[in-house]
DNA sequence: TAAAGAACTTGGAACGATCCAATTCAGATA
DNA sequence: TATCTGAATTGGATCGTTCCAAGTTCTTTA
């Protein structure tokens, strides 16, 4: 009734419509559309006169059929729920739009079969590049078919096997070790760390960084200081009930990232403990809400924003230059000093 | 050097070279590719089979330009960085891509220039349809014209102007009036609100429940308990600051919204307060992360995922039945108590 | 006055699929 | 043997652009 109407009969005004309306031809209607600096300005005038008498919409599909090109620009995200990608989306995407792209987005919640799909959808809309956060466990002959496809790629965060890829990623070990280092200044010696064991590098990272800075200074660690915990809030939540549980109790814990530990802040904060006083969290990605959890999180910034900035640069730069050898970006992360990592209570 | 390579030279595999290498034409490998029951078993496993020797990728650029149809989907969000509209989009995103769409994604952070060109952009692409929250202060106009293109057009959350769109979106007064309600029921008499004046309707909406709650419980509202401060987390600190100061302090917030709550609860900590115990708090939206704050938060679930999963069927069945009457899904919201809502301090 | 050049403009062949009408070719039927 | 049937296959037009080589005016120059 209300929906498409004057539509349904012309299915819709194409370029050769516009040239007729006009009295040129179709070739003199691109030119036009494109820009170009041949045709005279009445002509120019008149076409794109024309154009808006007639509503005329132009067809993308079709130009980049012919010309073999195309401003899309495929993102895929294996983890929207945790506000660090989500942050950093909104950086890729803004630096796309920017340029001129727009962006086929993807969320694969870190199921592979997903992934694959959205990957291939992506290749056969011609995608002019891809970026992609992979999911947990992708295999690396993915990585291989995908950039076998000729889209360039440029992979963000987890580096499965080490292929010849552009690549975003952190120094994951440094920020646990500066952080760890930064709890054991305040004079902590029990520092429990809350996270996954053995779930791919990234955790493996996180957790080597923090057992460095306990060896390097004297502190020999526990291992159910140790604790195996999904990196959710829940996760969080659940750490800190194992950690209260302990016979000797460790006084602090630095979590995998920001969103196990605002589970850790709900949690203590149930149990009638201030974070900061009673007991001490630390965090890690620094997304934007650690500034105001309560209390403010200490942690580790990632910039995400700026990783996804990064990455969007990255894949500009690749598909200005196909040729040039593999780009990488390395983010040396920085400790960021809140409330929530106050000295042990005496 | 990595990057494209084989793929240089010969610029795509198409329908036509899987056709020759199979032996047959390329009408035979289209029907094959669309899994017709027209051609024989033998012919359609040998068609397969050099198609994957060949590398062939299908070009639905090409396929949608002819067929006059395509699978994408165009989402434009308005501000992702707020957690709603992220956990909105994620409902979506997992109900298209499960009916077989991929979504164009553009994220407008309330600009309107980039959502008139996101907006054409995507017309331009041919999408198959729009899931649109619209940006503040968006010309009803606009919708109009994009209505008038002839594509499907789904409006959340968000409605400017009153035309006969599809729409999902909520009863925001009667969400604040209830927990506006279940402070009072508390023993709140002197509750503040924290939000926009004047941003159009759903903060008038919002504010409107607040007050009625308030009158039709013989509370008059004192004017300067009604806070105007952006809807952020930074907005939520501004609004305790300045409730704090007041000469007769209130003892209760109702908060625009989940994000200017979890501001107020980092603000109010750090003025050595117990949100729950010594000053009230609610949120509005229901975002995952109240349930989990420090303390987890009182508030009005909106079940974003919810409603972008709505948003997403109701514009697949558009798609499906194009000359329908409008839709419209009004969500009824619901309180959530948690302890961030306690009575006031005696 | 003819030729050369500049400034615009244009026809028609791509691009890689779909789709329709037409064709081929067994095997069945008369 | 001639005709018919139905299954399997195919040629060629088409979708809406771009792009190239070529065409048309109109000035300028020798």
């Amino acid at each position: 009734m209300t929906q498409p109407q004057g539509n349904a009969k012309r299915a819709s005004v194409t370029i050769t419509d516009v040239a007729h309306a006009a009295g040129v031809s179709k070739s003199t209607v691109s030119l036009v559309l494109q820009g170009s600096p041949l045709i005279a300005r009445e002509t120019a005038a008149r076409v794109r006169q024309s154009a808006i008498a007639l509503g005329y919409v132009y067809n993308r599909r079709a130009a980049d059929l012919r010309r073999k090109s195309s401003n899309m620009v495929g993102i895929v995200i294996n983890d929207l729920g945790n506000p660090f990608f989500a942050e950093m989306l909104v950086g890729m995407e803004h630096r796309l739009v920017d340029a001129g792209y727009i962006s086929l987005m993807a969320h694969t919640d870190e199921r592979l079969d997903v992934q694959e799909r959205v990957l291939t959808s992506m290749q056969e809309y011609h995608a002019a590049g891809l970026i992609l956060c992979p999911a947990f466990d992708t295999p690396p002959g993915l990585l291989q078919r995908t950039q076998h496809s000729g889209i360039p790629l440029v992979i963000v965060v987890r580096e499965p096997g080490t292929g010849s890829y552009d690549f975003v990623g952190a120094n994951h070990e440094s920020g646990t070790f500066e952080v760890t280092r930064h709890l054991i200044g305040q004079g902590h010696r029990r520092i429990a760390f809350l996270g996954r064991i053995g779930g791919g590098p990234v955790y493996e990272q996180r957790r080597t960084g923090y057992q460095r800075a306990m060896t390097e200074n004297g502190i020999a660690v526990v291992p159910e200081w140790i604790v195996d915990i999904p990196p959710t809030r829940e996760g969080g939540r659940e750490g800190v009930r194992q950690v209260l549980a302990m016979p000797v109790r460790p006084t602090a814990a630095v979590c995998y990232n920001d969103v196990v530990a605002f589970g850790t802040l709900g949690e203590l904060g149930e149990h009638g403990l201030v974070v900061g006083r009673d007991f001490a969290i630390t965090g890690f990605d620094g997304v934007a809400a650690t500034a105001h959890s309560n209390p403010p999180l200490t942690t580790i910034d990632m910039r995400p924003g700026e990783q996804g900035a990064v990455a969007a640069d990255m894949l500009l730069k690749r598909l200005a230059d196909p040729a040039a050898a593999p780009l990488r970006y390395i983010l040396e992360p920085r400790l960021v000093v809140r409330q929530s990592s106050g000295p042990p209570p005496a």
